[in-house]
DNA sequence: AAATCGGGGCC
DNA sequence: GGCCCAGATTT
């Protein structure tokens, strides 16, 4: 039986109906992939469609501000997805008349789309016979074909693309490249995944050969870095606070926040009471400072373990260049600081 | 080639 | 607590 064929008959009988599926106009299929970069459909479904009803066409999507673009994601995480859609969303706009590239070539050069997104764009939008190869491929591939070649590695991607650029269903690369990755999402999962119903039970070299659970092979991540961040929430005598944009590299770039003072280790009242004493927002102002979580919020991320205190700096006086307490939600901040927002009775 | 960039879900 | 997710970009 030809690869392909078993997929594709699988897929036909249990894909999910989801609402990018419905269409190959490829403002919204980019759309999708991009919000899925790393993310689960379960998770980036309600953005997707949040994302159509306020952004119909991508001129609609380029006429948006940035900050109304970080609004809308808010939550979703990996934030530079967010600027690099808006900025491409401009580009295709004002430069291209909102016609998207159409082909994997011409794709590939737009912000913020790799290898993935230009091969899943040209193949659904246009049937260019180009294979996607995310987690799902790797994992599905790695068991059928037994390859313990770790996939996040140069030779991995390689081995894996030219793998799959093999097996796709010339005739239809779109159907292809979604059932493989649907089949990787909903039966050949990471951890029990349905091998006694497998369409694939008799040659799939993994299952044969009880490595099922030993693949796909991934070389270790390091271990996340702690980081103490403290947080002043400034309240002014006249209901106003100081929400302060994020410059530069790292993350979050371009969310908002409370004044963030990093600090080496934890801090307790006394250090902090001094460390506020000297801020720039604070010097010469009378001030009083409590602490809003005595233990700290431990924020996980992929690389850094972000140990948290909110410091409440009751004013005394007026603040002349802040923001009104009531706007705060008007703002796109970290989940860190929404979690606060929310829970924090202003 | 390795590090970085989020947040949520699963075990 | 570790791993994974319809990866891309920077270092």
């Amino acid at each position: 039986m030809i690869f392909y064929k078993t997929l594709n008959n699988w897929y036909s009988n249990n894909k999910r109906e989801l609402p990018w599926r419905k269409t190959a106009n490829p403002y919204y299929i980019w759309l999708s992939e991009i919000i899925l970069q790393q993310t689960q459909v379960a998770q980036g479904l309600p953005y997707y469609s949040a994302f159509v009803a306020e952004f119909p066409s991508v001129f609609d999507l380029a006429n948006a501000s940035e900050s109304q673009v970080l609004k809308l994601w808010q939550g979703l995480g990996y934030y530079s997805r967010a600027r690099n859609l808006h900025a491409t969303a401009k580009y295709v706009a004002n430069e291209l008349n909102g016609k998207f590239p159409d082909n994997y070539k011409d794709l590939l050069k737009l912000k913020g789309v790799g290898d993935y997104t230009a091969s899943a764009i040209a193949s659904i939008c246009f049937n260019e016979v180009a294979a996607v190869v995310d987690g799902n491929v790797y994992r599905v591939l790695s068991r059928y074909f037994g390859i313990d070649t770790p996939i996040n590695t140069t030779k991995g991607n390689k081995e894996f693309k030219a793998l799959a650029q093999e097996l796709i269903d010339k005739k239809d690369p779109a159907t292809f490249n979604q059932a493989i990755m649907e089949f990787g999402a909903m039966h050949c999962k990471p951890k029990n995944p349905n091998c006694d119903t497998c369409p694939f039970i008799n040659s799939c070299i993994a299952y044969n050969k009880s490595e099922v659970e030993n693949l796909p092979v991934k070389l270790k991540a390091n271990k996340a870095k702690v980081k103490h961040f403290n947080f002043l929430v400034i309240l002014s005598d006249d209901n106003q606070t100081v929400l302060e944009q994020r410059q530069g590299k790292g993350i979050w770039q371009n969310l908002y926040q409370f004044p963030l003072v990093e600090t080496k280790n934890e801090v307790g009242f006394t250090e902090m009471k001094s460390l506020a004493e000297t801020h720039q927002l604070l010097k010469d102002r009378s001030f009083e400072l409590s602490l809003y979580n005595k233990e700290s919020i431990v924020h996980k991320l992929s690389h850094q373990h972000l140990h948290t205190k909110f410091w409440i700096v009751k004013l005394e006086d007026e603040l002349k260049s802040g923001v009104s307490i009531a706007s705060v939600t008007d703002y796109a901040v970290p989940i860190l600081i929404g979690n606060f927002i929310e829970a924090f009775n202003f």
